[in-house]
DNA sequence: TAAAGTAGTTTATATTATAAACCAAATATT
DNA sequence: AATATTTGGTTTATAATATAAACTACTTTA
């Protein structure tokens, strides 16, 4: 009936993030941060569960003098984002 | 760009109940624990957070003498559900 | 009448999400 | 040249959520 959704996916930030992801293909830190208005914080510790999850690469490296953090989207997480798109639509069906 | 999920529906319990309430109109807890393969415990507790929002009404009565737990979503419930489905396809865009 | 089943609720705990506080370095200000 | 502010984050503390385990109350069956 309902197919269980991937709890990392299931989250309204994390789900931002791919989604973002998929459509740049990579992004910087700020770059997410300002297209999902979230504290700084807050995307930190999501981006460090998608990378824990293997579902984004994430590469440290500085830029005129400034850390910068770019994130890209693995094959897996592309898979898990499908995946989670596909087992939404059992709780959606009629819409 | 990313509209808000609404936290009452972004839950995979939840969400699965008013799915169910949303073809059937009117359901028992019995039912609604078969269909979503959810413990009683955690059934009991998403109802009761489903009806303080005001998106389901409980009827409680005995039938057969057991007690009986009977639940339809509002117009609030549909509403609120119309809404989330529209706001996670800002997260879902190409699929 | 004791054991097992029905239909739940309450409570305790683990997990998650989030914000607040912090850090290191760069740049701007006086 | 010190001090303040900004950038780009991370770490930590707290609040909110989800979940399972334990419990309640009653009924049916052996």
């Amino acid at each position: 009936m309902f197919k269980d959704l991937d709890p990392i996916l299931h989250s309204q930030l994390r789900l931002a993030i791919i989604s973002l992801l998929i459509t740049v293909k990579e992004a910087e830190f700020t770059f997410l941060r300002e297209k999902t208005n979230a504290t700084a914080g807050n995307l930190s510790v999501q981006i460090q569960k998608l990378k824990e999850a293997g579902y984004i690469d994430v590469i440290k490296q500085f830029k005129d003098n400034y850390p910068q953090t770019i994130c890209k989207i693995t094959p897996t997480g592309l898979a898990a984002f499908e995946k989670y798109v596909e087992s939404l639509k059992t709780y959606l069906g009629q819409s």
